[in-house]
RNA sequence: GUCCCCAUCGUCUAGAGGCCUAGGACACCUCCCUUUCACGGAGGCGACCGGGGUUCGAAUCCCCGUGGGGACGCCA
């Protein structure tokens, strides 16, 4: 067997959405695993649906994800001269020929088919055959072109996920390979191209067995090599229903926005339908050395966004602070925050990583740090008793003369509630709802401790003004 | 309707005839840690779609049901 060659080929009609993410994930680690070559090939012949936005959102996505490719990306429509140099040489040898029939005239066919429980299909009155009178051609129709499909026989191939799988060729039709406009359609173009281009394994959506025989007599009729063929099940949504627009199904650059990391996303589409053992978080280079064909589960997957939140949460404590940074500085500036000197992010991200699973819930809880908070009422309701002055003041007289470090202020701490005779939480959670507006926050001296001692006081003050 | 595919905890999955009184992970529950909230640690709850075979033995193989999904375009 040849050098593996993997694509993937999307059609730019949308976004790149996390099926397709995941297609392509798998595409890509074979190939890497294989040592061979990953291509990117743009399937827009569908010129009424395909966009340079569609176009544009697949190569952010493809980036974004690190799914690096080493050719293409090929456009389709680039190479329309060699679909028809191909064409014409099918219609020389006979594997093809010209059919009139109007659309109307076809779906009355199907209509009738399927009144009489048929499979709807093209009936062939246009196919030649050795002792057939055609129809005389009706003239200022323009014809398609219909591949001649074999009549007889079974098209078997090994599925490298699904296993072996038969269609007889009595189930399948002439299918038109070229519009009246000349312009080949998908699956002649996917069958020139993954032949010319050398691909060796073509793994794609399930939505694709049933043209599969289509493409292998295609394939055959050219003189062909067949490649193998992994057909991998779909994605569901969270609530078991199909991925679609008007539910959840949206572009992987919607999880970048969303505040999800690519490590994330790439750790959980890897382990949706595939799998090593008990292992579930792991890297892409790793990802790579493990990935087989073998263990891709053949049924269909249900996307849960609880799991993808886990590993998000992962990621985020455990990626180089430095990157987590990267992420959380636009995030900031989204909130409106354009200073973000001091206390420097990452210290600020050191003590707040653990405590979000997600970026943009990251950058508002530490939005505090560099914007005046707004104080939660519930919780000071809750918090701020008439008593709470006093020991707030207390606290106020001690810590101005220590170092303002978070052990000092651990110290101060300590023995402010020591000598109030008071509970540690009585004077710790009027301080946390006084600095960051809301009572919940990592160890109130460490959060002190970052965010200085003059905007501490001021904040004190600006709660509590007779102090 | 016809053809094709699929079927283990709520979810993602391990499982290739005995290692399975079915393992791991997310979620959930309990407890521990604790300066609140998290994080973390320790436990717990929880599944082989049904029926027939084959076999000494089946989650694993076969058949039939049932359920779900996909395809049936001059879309890709």
């Amino acid at each position: 067997m040849s050098a593996v060659k993997t694509r993937f080929a999307p059609s730019p009609t949308g976004y790149l959405h996390i099926g397709g993410a995941r297609t392509a994930l798998f595409s890509w680690a074979y190939a890497k695993r294989h040592a061979g070559q990953f291509i990117l090939r743009i399937e827009d012949t569908d010129v009424a649906r395909s966009t340079p936005e569609a176009v544009q959102a697949i190569l952010d996505g493809m980036a974004w994800l690190q799914l690096d490719h080493d050719e293409g990306p090929y456009y389709q429509m680039q190479r329309m001269d060699r679909y028809k140099q191909v064409l014409n040489n099918l219609l020389a040898a006979g594997h093809a020929y010209y059919c009139y029939s109007s659309k109307e005239e076809l779906d009355a066919l199907r209509e009738s088919q399927m009144l009489q429980g048929l499979k709807p299909r093209y009936d062939g009155r246009w196919r030649p055959a050795a002792d057939k009178q055609l129809p005389v051609p009706p003239s200022g129709v323009q014809p398609v072109v219909r591949f001649k499909n074999p009549t007889e026989g079974v098209v078997v191939w090994d599925d490298l996920v699904k296993g072996r799988i038969e269609i007889a060729n009595a189930e399948l039709d002439d299918l038109i390979i070229a519009r009246a406009d000349g312009t080949p359609t998908y699956n002649f173009c996917v069958v020139v191209d993954d032949w010319e281009m050398g691909i060796t394994q073509v793994i794609r959506g399930d939505d694709h067995v049933n043209n599969t025989p289509r493409q292998i007599n295609l394939l055959k009729a050219l003189g062909a090599q067949v490649p193998q063929y992994a057909h991998l099940s779909m994605i569901l949504g969270d609530d078991g229903q199909k991925l679609s627009k008007r539910h959840g199904a949206v572009s992987v650059m919607q999880y970048h926005e969303d505040g999800y990391l690519r490590e994330a996303v790439l750790n959980y589409l890897a382990r949706l339908g595939w799998s090593h053992g008990d292992d579930e978080v792991f890297s892409m280079s790793q990802f790579c050395e493990w990935f087989d064909l073998d263990h891709i589960t053949p049924s269909a997957a249900q996307f849960n966004t609880e799991k993808l939140n886990w590993l998000n949460a992962h990621y985020i404590k455990t990626l180089p602070l430095a990157q987590i940074a990267q992420e959380v500085a636009p995030r900031l500036h989204q909130l409106g925050i354009q200073d973000i000197t001091f206390p420097a992010l990452t210290a600020v991200l050191a003590l707040y990583r653990e405590r979000c699973n997600n970026l943009n819930q990251l950058a508002q809880e530490i939005a505090f740090f560099y914007q005046t908070p707004t104080v939660n009422s519930v919780d000071a309701e809750k918090h701020i008793t008439p008593e709470t002055a006093v020991v707030i003041e207390a606290f106020v007289t001690k810590a101005q003369a220590c170092d303002w470090s978070a052990n000092a202020l651990h110290e101060v701490l300590n023995t402010v509630v020591a000598a109030q005779q008071i509970k540690f939480p009585k004077l710790a959670m009027p301080l946390r709802v006084a600095l960051i507006g809301v009572a919940q926050s990592p160890s109130i001296d460490q959060v002190m401790a970052l965010l200085g001692k003059e905007v501490c006081l001021q904040r004190i003050r600006s709660l509590f003004p007779k102090i």
